[in-house]
DNA sequence: TGACATACATCGGAATTCTATGTATACTGC
DNA sequence: GCAGTATACATAGAATTCCGATGTATGTCA
């Protein structure tokens, strides 16, 4: 299960922890999650393309074991989008949990 | 701004407050939460139709002062599926907060 | 009479995600 | 040696969700 639109914010989010690439970080979403958070691979290399269009991420390719990795590191404009996200993020699931009662 | 996703939730337990109507809920959704929750009527009334067709709220037809209102009150598995959707709902916010750290 | 609010509806497009598929390499077990 | 699995990237097509625009119609207030 997804909340569409949550993804952006969760790759910047990794990649605040430090760089890392496309396979990593969606098994670290996964794992990290429980389970509960689960993109596709059909899904993430989309989305990390367009963060890089934007500016918000910048990549460089390594190459470990003969197979090609496509890293990415946040870039400054990436940071501040990251911190204007999460305030978004807490911002709407505060009004959500206020209606819904907020009982958990 | 809007999470999409979240819309068939705040409907659900909108009217399981009480039967409603379309123009109602979505100025009570908006009201409620600040202005942070914002649906438009293109949004909301498909949304509304959709509920309607997978039988988990039922529609009547009520004329007040000349202008037909179409109240809608929520069904038996409309109730049972607020109560899953709730809980998923609460699933998701918990594992992306975790990963953001939950700093707020 | 004109502006605004109420109340419904649909159409077209944009954005996001999933499923499926394809390419290529490395490792493990048989 | 070969099959299966994991690693690692990518794209195409379809479904879903939402928004903006538009349309219809009525009531109220200045």
């Amino acid at each position: 299960m997804n909340v569409k639109g949550s993804l952006p914010l969760l790759v910047l989010d990794a990649l605040s922890k430090g760089s890392s690439y496309g396979y990593q970080i969606a098994k670290a979403i996964k794992a990290r999650s429980g389970d509960v958070l689960s993109f596709q691979e059909g899904t993430l290399y989309p989305a990390l393309h367009k963060l890089e269009k934007g500016g918000l991420i910048e990549a460089y390719t390594v190459t470990v074991d003969g197979r090609r990795r496509r890293y990415y590191r946040l870039t400054e404009a990436g940071a501040r989008a990251l911190n204007e996200e999460r305030t978004t993020w807490f911002t709407y699931v505060q009004a959500v949990n206020a209606l819904l009662g907020d009982a958990q």
